[in-house]
DNA sequence: AAAAAATATTGAATAGACTCAAAAATAAAG
DNA sequence: CTTTATTTTTGAGTCTATTCAATATTTTTT
């Protein structure tokens, strides 16, 4: 039975949480003051550090719900893989980078990243991390299912091989949020980059 | 002819550049204040803020002369390669890793790390992003080098391969500056990484 | 349903990065 | 060597993230 303060938590955390969401799209991260947050949410500023460690803390809580959908929606690309390595990687990287930008602006991105860097033993930045070991892996079975559909040849290391190349996808993502550089920019770069490995494991 | 302010400009530079890297080696990024800076360089807190934009701005700096070390390191490696794919790019990965550890701890390069993603357009995070370029450009030309060797296959685009393994090598390091993972650590899973690019593109 | 215990909220106080108008130092001009 | 102009230093003041002791609310106990 959830009593009444287990209620008013849930809804004082989705309130801050929207409230937070909100400001940072439209102001970005560092024009919002926590008072600011407090004040749509309708808590004070002590409450809001009931609820989250940092104004960091938020912003990484925010993001970490996004990565969650991107998740999901790489998943259905390693269910049903196209039919080359090349086309399958690319498919799998522009459904990460598609989704990764619906909701967030690349400021939010930056701070993001840079803060769970900065800041890796936070709660939500551990679950980041554990959100970008997901998405590695996921790479990793996209390699394991064009092996075991006989696209991809089968003497080399998938989860080596799936690791260097999701790090060098997130590293670009992380050059993309830190330049102007637009969205079809950065995935023909991988692309090109993602080509001379594409060749070197395809079935011959 | 070097004025009189010039020559205290140059002074002082080194001055505040010495304090602060003493103070973030000896107490870390946060426990440093500017005041602290300031007063170990006998200079005031607003000099601080005439010779570095931000607190950051000065890490970014310290780091980005150690950089400077590392590419020099890492040139020696590119002009005289050993004598298989694998053996090269473990020597490089290596000599990277070695050289970045000696002056600086976990927590600047951490600190260091972020903040260029955070303010890429301060001007030290600019000369940090192009010597993180250079080093980029370092592994293709050891590609390249191990190709005109006879070392490595020719039919690969040595510019987007060397482009994956630096991101790689690059993104592991910040995964190392993030945890408490022993050095050996990182460079064995590095290795392993690198281990299918190597055995693909080695020369039959 | 009153009292006691546990949990949560609050906002004034703190700390430290950063600013900026006045003062000082250096250079240039007369 | 003065006077004027230019550049630099200075530190008190501003701003905002974060803390914490007092207060209020909810739950448990009697």
């Amino acid at each position: 039975m959830t009593g009444l303060r287990a209620k008013q938590k849930a809804n004082r955390t989705e309130r801050i949480l929207a409230a937070a969401t909100d400001l940072f799209r439209e102001q970005g991260y560092d024009a919002v003051r926590i008072e600011d947050i407090a004040e749509i949410a309708e808590v004070s500023v002590g409450t809001f550090y009931n609820y989250f460690q940092t104004k960091g803390d938020i912003l990484v809580a925010i993001v970490s719900r996004e990565v969650e959908e991107v998740l999901l929606a790489g998943a259905a690309v390693v269910a049903r893989p196209p039919k080359t390595v090349a086309e399958a990687l690319q498919r799998l990287v522009g459904v990460y980078y598609d989704h990764s930008i619906v909701y967030l602006s690349k400021d939010m991105w930056r701070t993001a990243m840079a803060l769970s860097i900065l800041n890796p033993d936070t709660p939500f930045s551990r679950r980041y991390s554990d959100l970008d070991g997901l998405l590695r892996n996921q790479v990793c079975s996209l390699i394991l299912a064009l092996q075991t559909f006989g696209r991809a040849r089968t003497d080399v290391d998938a989860a080596a091989l799936g690791e260097t190349l999701f790090n060098n996808l997130n590293m670009m993502f992380i050059e993309y949020v830190k330049s102007d550089m637009p969205l079809a920019v950065l995935k023909s770069a991988v692309a090109r980059q993602n080509g001379p490995v594409a060749q070197l494991i395809s079935a011959e």
